[in-house]
Parts: structure tokens; C-alpha cells; sequence
DNA sequence: GTACTTTTACTCGGATACCGTCTGTCCGAGTAATTATGG
DNA sequence: CCATAATTACTCGGACAGACGGTATCCGAGTAAAAGTAC
């Protein structure tokens, strides 16, 4: 029950894009280095995020990947929905009916109704924060320092 | 990234057992019997809503299970944390520091007060609702009559 | 120097294996009511 | 009839097997830039 890995490893590797120049595209490998993530896995993710209409990829030489929309337009969300997929995160197998002995369908389960409403309170939160603002707390922060040196390890290796 | 059947089944069967007179216990197999789920398997969650001071148990011949708080004061969440245990929810696993070359520690991650929220979101919605709330809807609505039907066939059952 | 071919460095997407967690099963031990036994 | 022992019907709690989903690896195919080649 805890958030998957990987829609961490996501918001990171779209922060990281999000360093990137217009038209320029960092290949995947170079993230995932940088993430401490298996590559081949890593790609997985990539592909998701790409489908997802997150971001963009370039294949061939001199390919990778660069940010499809602008960071304020990414929440966290999204990210959640790319990775996880858009499977309820909440879900109740409907046992009342049995235990009930009802006509299966008939009524929608109690603990249904709970379920949504805490769906959409997390809903809520994640698609409050976007690349956007978490690249602009980054800035605010402490990190001013590293986070330039990331931006230059980022232009050293990114291409076109 | 599914809530556990298990805590589905558990708030069935502290509804179940909301239903049984003062000083009656029910027994842990007529409950997994009525919810269909497996007997072996339900007495592990039983056990741990005991551990969680949810219900007592009673042992030996006639011994059986019921409430030990009442039922207002039963949560959702209470059931939530007795299943599922009291580690969090969404954990993110601060890669930022990596990513930046922090020192470990040096800060908590970004994405970590999120997650919190989230996770307080949750919490709420969950610790709103109680058995008692949960039992009161199930009588207003068209439930009625299979509502009767399940309380006599408890009593049935019971013992003491 | 231009057109063509080959190499190279990437992404794309599927097949597959690993591994941790949730689910499910089994068994021995403890406990208390009931029943059986002995005097 | 009373005290004691054996049986019975439960819970308790651990050990362990199976199922499932997330993680991870590998491989062949597609693609486009770059490099090589021919004339």
C-alpha cells in the first residue's frame, strides 16, 4: 500500500527535464545514472510518461526525451495516472451483497461511496502540486547551489 | 494500490458483530462463512483486530468473538491501521538527495510533505466514518428486510 | 561533391524472470465448557 | 452426589505455501543521424 516507486523516479526524471533548453532532449540513460535507477526499467517508466502525453521522445541519434507540455500543465497527478495507471486506487470487492444476499448490482456498496470521496481527497493534493511549483520550491530552497551544478551536469549531457 | 479485501472484510464482520445482543460472542467461522472468505485466513484478521482492541475474544467451548469498544467509536481508519498496519501509506524514498548530491538527512524530501498530506486527506475521510455510522446507513436504506434476515440468522448462531 | 550504403546510438515494445507482500493453509498449543468416570 | 479426569469446541500464534503485482533484465525491431563508400 505504499506509492509506487516509480511515479517518484518519474517526478524526478521530469524535474530534470525540465532543465533542458527548448528542443534539446536528454536520452534515458543519462536520467536513470543520474536517478540510481535501472536503465532497462527506467525506460519502462520513459515510455509511459511518453504515452501519457507527458512527454516527448526523439529516437535515433541524438534522441531522448524532453518535456511535452509546460511543467505548470504536469501535476503530480498526472505523473500518478501515467505510472499507476487510471485503475481506481480504491476499491471495494462488494462483499455487502453476499453478506446481504442481495441481487448482485442492485445497489452500489457502502464502503463504495467512502472509497471515491478518498480517491478524490488525494486527487485533490496531487493535482495541486506540479513540475512546475515543485521545481520552483527546489529553487527557493537551501539547494540553490546544487541545483545549478545539476543544471550544468544536465547541459553536458544533453544533445542537439 | 488497492486498500486490502481484508480490510473490507474485517469492517463486514465488526458490522456483524454490531449486531449481536450484550455479552453474546459470535464464532470466528460463522462470520467467514457468511462472508464467504476463508476461515483460516479470517481468523489471522481477526486476531489482529483483538490485538488492536477492537474486539475481544473468548476461548474455548462457546468462546467466539464481539466488540470490545462500542461501535461509534470505531473507525474506519481503526480498522485500516489494525489490518494494515500503522506504516505509512505513501512514503516517497527521497531521491531528491541523490539527484542533488546532498548530504543524506540534510533535509527531508520534497515530495515527503506531500505525501503526508495526502496521507492526513486519507485519514480523515476514514476516521469519519464508524461502524455505527456505517450500520446506520445500512437500515435506511432499501436494506431493511435482508438487514433483519442477517440479524436472525446471527442470533442463530450465537452463542451465550 | 553528390548519391548511396553502412554503421551507430537511440527509442519502441514485448517476453520473461525476480521478489516482496498479501492471501491462504496447516498444525500444535492454550483455554474453558461439557461430558464421562470413580468412589 | 460430588470430585476429578477426559473430551470437545473454540481461540492463539507461528510456520509455511501460493498468488499477484511491482520491479528488473533482456532482446529484437524501428528510426534517424553520422560516417563511410562509390563514382
Amino acid at each position: 500500500m505504499q506509492i509506487k516507486t516509480g511515479v517518484e523516479q518519474s517526478v524526478y526524471a521530469l524535474l530534470m527535464l525540465n532543465l533542458l533548453p527548448a528542443d534539446a532532449v536528454l536520452p534515458a540513460d543519462v536520467i536513470s545514472d543520474r536517478l540510481g535507477a535501472s536503465p532497462s526499467y527506467f525506460q519502462k517508466l520513459l515510455r509511459k510518461l511518453a504515452k501519457a502525453n507527458l512527454i516527448t521522445s526523439v529516437s535515433g541519434v541524438k534522441g531522448g526525451f524532453k518535456l511535452k507540455k509546460s511543467p505548470e500543465d504536469i501535476t503530480v497527478y498526472d505523473v500518478y495516472l501515467a505510472i499507476e495507471g487510471s485503475k481506481n486506487i480504491f476499491t471495494s470487492d462488494g462483499i455487502i451483497h453476499e453478506v446481504l444476499e442481495l441481487e448482485k448490482q442492485e445497489q452500489s456498496c457502502l464502503l463504495s461511496s467512502m472509497m471515491t470521496e478518498a480517491e478524490t481527497a488525494l486527487q485533490q493534493v496531487f493535482e495541486r502540486e506540479t513540475i512546475a511549483s515543485i521545481a520552483q520550491k527546489l529553487e527557493a530552497l537551501h539547494y540553490i547551489e546544487e541545483y545549478s551544478a545539476l543544471k550544468n551536469s544536465i547541459f553536458t549531457k544533453m544533445v542537439k
